[in-house]
DNA sequence: ACTTAATGCGTTATTTTTACGCAAAAAGGG
DNA sequence: CCCTTTTTGCGTAAAAATAACGCATTAAGT
């Protein structure tokens, strides 16, 4: 297998490769970001997004599960890669290429493991000052997410299975940073045909018990085929 | 400086990483994809994207654009990166992951130099089975493609300075493969407000003499920070 | 007991999108 | 040369989508 320390010759200078992940989550009101402190140089001390280098024999995309998974305990998140940074000193060590990611994750999902001890979540307006360049690869990760949260159905990621609609709302607001109307918000979403009722209205449901939504995915993959966009 | 043959020992494996670049242009009719034919081992004689070895001390988008001119003599194109490609054998010669790119150019701006000897556009529809992953790669280009065109003023790269409504409303018809009435698209191409008039209509113009325009970026800059979409 | 806030289910006005009509002028064909 | 077809600019009317807001019920807070 790949990755062992020894030594490895190349005709011509060859960057090492390595992935970051941000990882999104929700607690109900604001937006949240998973980050680790930095336990060695350099930027000791420094929080950073997980990640690590790339092996041999793995993907991109590989890297980053195993990399989130050792570091967070967090396993098999639904990362996806939004962009690759190649400054040149992005990295003090040598010359490192991150391939960057981003994953919505539901808080519940990450406990404090062993492997986690350094990993705690952050509020968008208290994450404090990055290790390397991950200042800059928040700030995409961020406007990725708002563009993304807009024509694709990863909102619901951040949920719990079942939730209500105002919960859903308050889900793109925090992220949009936007208020929508509360009825042509509720009209909208059920207009686009993506949700099902979780359960049946109870029998001693009243005005003030709110409907119970899931997503569902197989309307999102049917409407998608027929050449339907989201759109917020 | 970096990139000269020796030898370049490290503790662990990297990967070479190089970049590539999917470069389209469009002849009035349709979409076109600029390739070369490679020359030496692996895939010989295949057509691939223009691309090669990042050097180590260049960014991505500084090795895609040295390459372009290399191998094409296309200076200083706007690229722009999309997605790396990090399949682990996706190069026969050793681990290689691929930053790739796209630029919409003019195809006027690629003279075949000696440089270019194999370098041909090609339209969509005659495009070779490709070397490497580059199948893959281009399919992935025309998705982003299809998706930025929609909600960014890139297509006016396609087409010259100054243009009429329709050749504008071709170059959409080409990459949506879709077909718009030509008076609701005048109409919403110009209520957008990025467009300007490129010259008063002469003298002797009559109805058929078509009105030619051109994009205005300084508007588009406007209305851009006063957050504002394109949307198609 | 009173106020405040949340929910479901609407309605109406405005804006945007879509589908066409029409006339003038050039181009094309026999 | 005459007739048809195509292209362009400038419209309009219907349909659909969006935005703004009303209201009764019920729970929670004080």
């Amino acid at each position: 297998m790949g990755g062992n320390k020894g030594t490895y010759i190349y005709q011509y200078p060859h960057p090492a490769v390595t992935t970051d992940c941000v990882i999104f989550g929700f607690d109900g009101v604001s937006i949240k970001v998973l980050l680790i402190q930095r336990g060695i140089e350099p930027f000791k001390g420094k929080w950073a997004f997980p990640g690590g280098f790339m092996k041999i024999d793995e993907t991109a995309e590989e890297c980053a599960r195993r990399e989130l998974e050792e570091e967070t305990g967090l396993k098999n998140a639904a990362v996806e890669q939004f962009y690759t940074f190649s400054d040149v000193n992005r990295d003090p060590r040598e010359r490192v290429i991150s391939v960057a990611h981003y994953a919505l994750v539901r808080l519940s999902e990450v406990k404090g493991g062993d492997d986690a001890a350094s990993a705690r979540w952050f509020s968008m307006d208290e994450v404090p000052s990055l290790a390397f360049d991950h200042d800059r690869i928040l700030r995409m990760a961020v406007n990725i997410l708002k563009e993304r949260i807009c024509f694709e159905p990863i909102g619901f990621e951040l949920l719990p299975e079942v939730f209500t609609m105002t919960e859903l709302q308050n889900l793109y607001e925090a992220i949009l940073e936007v208020k929508f109307d509360r009825r042509n918000f509720y009209n909208k979403m059920l207009k686009l045909g993506i949700l099902s009722e979780a359960e049946p209205r109870p029998a001693n449901a009243t005005r003030r018990t709110p409907s119970k939504y899931r997503f569902n995915a197989e309307k999102y993959a049917e409407l998608k085929q027929k050449g339907f966009r989201l759109e917020f």
